[in-house]
DNA sequence: GTTTATTTTGCAGGTTTTTGCGTATCTTAA
DNA sequence: TTAAGATACGCAAAAACCTGCAAAATAAAC
């Protein structure tokens, strides 16, 4: 994303930017916007309010955003955000420079999407457009949607076009949440194309990590996705001294 | 940009020296004026305010702004929604019941699926994870996302696999926005992998509309995506009486 | 060509706008 | 909870601005 710098701009000239960048990327952070246009991030605030105050934009805490687009993962709460988080975290240290990854959807999955950094160098195929959007903003990734139906109400990419999709690529890690798991089940949904998805992409990968809060562990759902012979990591947000853990220590590499 | 100075200007020589400046660059600085006519700033102030007056340019703090050129910026975002608006509107009334369509990315396309109705049944293909968002609350849509390479700047789908994907379905009717239009250039593009997918597209619709706010007519790119024989609709926000509009009468079917 | 009237210009002084920097406060993420 | 980042506020310097005025330039009249 390469802006040309612009300088001796007058104020209408500024605003004038800025609308177009707003127009162009559907916000603005202040930090940006002080070394393109070669002004203090003061100035940049003062343009923002002016702007803000004749409505042109919504300001917010640390630059703008259009008015008339609000960012589909902005909204959302999530649930459990900072288990969630954790998780994530745990998670994104299994992935190293080069690797190619493969990831589900879900708000777990946001959130590793969000805390996967800047100088990241990865290839990244998701079946969540939410997680490509968020991804789409670091530099060195390379985000490969796969093709299919969208889900309304999981808001991920799933079906037979998704399935054969997957079929033809080969990921060295995958990373899928889990709607159950238990001990004797293995991992479990409720959804049959779901469970079909998940399938094809625990096929297509080297490797398959499970992410999964720890309220659903001892929760069984009426489907099998697989057992545990055929994922290599659990990632949970409870202490491994924690005795639900403890359980599937001898089943799975437990993070 | 090396300007020739002058001397010893009657005023109305320093006024036309000063829109021509205009004309050239879009704006003047007050500092810049005193210097090249060699006159002093007040001087300037006089001629600029008089000039403003006269309508002839736009007085701002430190200079003048060009009044006729309404920078790429300015005031675009709302008339330019609502130009889209009008552009949207028209284009879902072209999808009828149970029409299998394809859309591209950019702003526009955004507006039309937001502004497409709860009730319409159809299938809609898209290249755009936003659009795929926004249609994904539509009750009685199928809504599905051609799987390729997410570009970071433009945030849609492109490269060699969704072309490929592309070749592989078939629709009845592709929206495309454009770049350029120009009565001999035909569609073009400044980027080329736009222009790959875009001619995907167009080969694997039956029919294909392209939409356009009437500011990009009469205005080409680089590369050419196609000519006027290959697409069936021009959609702009112009009114049909608009000799603009006239022009492309003869080559294709304008809205 | 000279004189007079008119316009234009530059300058001095005071006012307003704009901007960047410190400082203190607030937000956000971990 | 803490620390980093973003923000608001006040201030001061610089730049731009305006007003009035007298000198200079131009136009008009004689």
């Amino acid at each position: 994303m390469k802006e040309i710098p612009a300088s001796g701009m007058l104020k209408k000239e500024r605003h004038a930017y800025i609308i177009n960048q707003i127009n162009l990327h559907n916000k603005v952070l202040s930090s940006d916007l002080s070394l393109l246009l070669k002004v203090s991030e003061d100035t940049v605030r003062r343009d923002l309010n002016e702007l803000s105050e004749k409505g042109k934009l919504l300001k917010v805490h640390g630059g703008a955003l259009s008015k008339s687009f609000h960012f589909p993962y902005e909204q959302i709460d999530i649930y459990a955000q900072e288990s969630k988080r954790e998780i994530a975290k745990k998670a994104i240290s299994l992935i190293s420079e080069g690797m190619i990854v493969l990831t589900g959807g879900g708000t777990t999955m946001l959130e590793m999407a969000r805390l996967i950094p800047d100088n990241l160098k990865a290839t990244i195929f998701t079946i969540s457009p939410l997680v490509a959007l968020e991804l789409a903003e670091r530099e060195f990734l390379t985000v490969i949607l796969v093709g299919g139906q969208l889900n309304k109400n999981s808001q991920v990419i799933m079906g037979s076009k998704t399935v054969r999709e997957l079929s033809e690529i080969r990921v060295d890690l995958c990373f899928l949440g889990a709607n159950g798991i238990d001990i004797n089940e293995g991992i479990t949904d409720s959804d049959w194309e779901v469970v079909q998805v998940k399938k094809a992409m625990i096929k297509s990968a080297a490797r398959t990590v499970i992410m999964c809060i720890g309220e659903k562990l001892n929760s069984a759902q009426k489907m099998k996705v697989c057992s545990f012979n055929e994922i290599d990591f659990l990632i949970t947000d409870l202490k491994s001294s924690n005795h639900k853990v403890q359980e599937y220590r001898g089943q799975v590499k437990v993070l």
